[in-house]
DNA sequence: TATTATTTTGGTCAATCGTACTATTTTAAT
DNA sequence: ATTAAAATAGTACGATTGACCAAAATAATA
């Protein structure tokens, strides 16, 4: 199984313990489940495709999971799980300066967009989670473990933000670079200037972050400008 | 066929001519599929469920769209054909300050994100495009029609900054914007915040757009801060 | 009214789907 | 070597899908 491509990308979290051979078939089957999301999508996912790509039989595919939305959840926590791991393991930096750290920040997640895996999966996440809401669920987790790092950042440079205003903002932020996967990510036809698009993201995000104040935002100042 | 929930908002340009019945039977259809689409994602659309909706046979929906390919690539040009529309009729107005103009530009996008049809349809959008080259092109030119009027901003408020980075900043703008539909959206978790939303977006994008320069996000000035 | 074009119906077809079931083979422990 | 558990293969069922087709119903026209 460590010689599949997609190895190591999932967080595979086995509950029964059984022989060595099950647990290959069993990681052999999400592996390919994945790599059937990304490559073809969601709707091409099926017991039969799955077991065409893992030279198995449908009824040994159904042997490990029992229902096909037992098996998707199973992928979508491996997925997610995987992500938060990758975060924690890329931002655990500390003694770092927090402008540096919201830099390291926007290089690895929009460099992170730019990868296949990413430009393809989150778009079928947020498709799942209008219509599951425990995929809903699961990627708002992900996402709001994503903006507590973006929270520490934001108090360290602009400590007098109060917290509403604070986490909205990690809030925009985080939006913000997840938007530019369909634009810029795999494929798509602003892959080649992100190394622009980092800058001009780093600039924009080191002054708001540094320089904002209530003033400019409370939902009073609906009427003036500065 | 103007009692339907949705009536106005597709733009049907039907091509063949028939009996104002047939007429009927078609606009039906595609506003039925559009509703399906909206509540229920695109893998539940099916000629059946179509059928059932418009209260006629299968046959007849496959009488007006010999394949679902037409089907769908017809309901998606009659989608973002609205969309263009819309986006036409709400930002011609001449004779405006580019920084107001840039506040209206904010706001009306992000109030119609807001709506259950942008937060469902577009996520369904971006999830096609990675599978279907057409849908990428159609979703493209449409991005690329309300770029057009982030560029015109862009000039007036940055005269010396040069075209590549002009568009590549409109670029982060719309993707930025875009960005915040699956967090700020119909029923989403920051849906009660669009407003802060809005006004972090605006005092973000101003102070962007009128302060930035080559020299602070070119590929060269990758190792310097300022 | 008779004729023609258009729309609608109802049924059929092969393909695919998730799932359940049994039988067989493989594996690990005794 | 025996045995029980685990894994695999094979098959079959009911349901759904896109699509096709002939007949019937409707509307427009001469």
């Amino acid at each position: 199984m460590e010689t599949h491509p997609l190895y190591g990308e999932l967080k595979i979290t086995r509950k029964k313990s059984g022989y060595s051979r099950g647990k290959n078939g069993y990681e052999h089957i999400l592996f390919a489940t994945l790599n059937i999301l990304i490559e073809e999508g969601y709707n091409s996912i099926s017991f039969r495709n799955i077991a065409k790509a893992c030279d198995m039989n449908v009824g040994n595919v159904n042997y490990y999971f029992s229902s096909k939305q037992e098996l998707i959840r199973q992928l979508l926590e491996a997925i997610i799980g995987h992500y938060e791991d990758e975060f924690d393991k890329s931002l655990d930096q500390d003694g770092i300066a927090a402008e540096d750290r919201l830099r390291a920040y926007i290089t690895i997640v929009l460099e992170d967009i730019k990868t296949k895996k990413t430009t393809r999966l989150f778009p079928e996440l947020w498709v799942l989670a209008n219509q599951d809401s425990f995929v809903a669920d699961r990627v708002e987790a992900l996402y709001r473990r994503a903006r507590t790092y973006l929270n520490k950042i934001i108090l360290d440079l602009n400590p007098d933000l109060p917290a509403k205003e604070r986490e909205t903002l990690a809030l925009f932020l985080s939006a913000s670079m997840e938007g530019m996967t369909t634009f810029a990510g795999y494929n798509k036809p602003w892959a080649d200037h992100m190394e622009l698009i980092i800058n001009i993201t780093t600039k924009s995000f080191l002054d708001l972050v540094k320089n904002i104040t209530v003033n400019d935002i409370s939902a009073l100042s609906n009427s003036k400008k500065s």
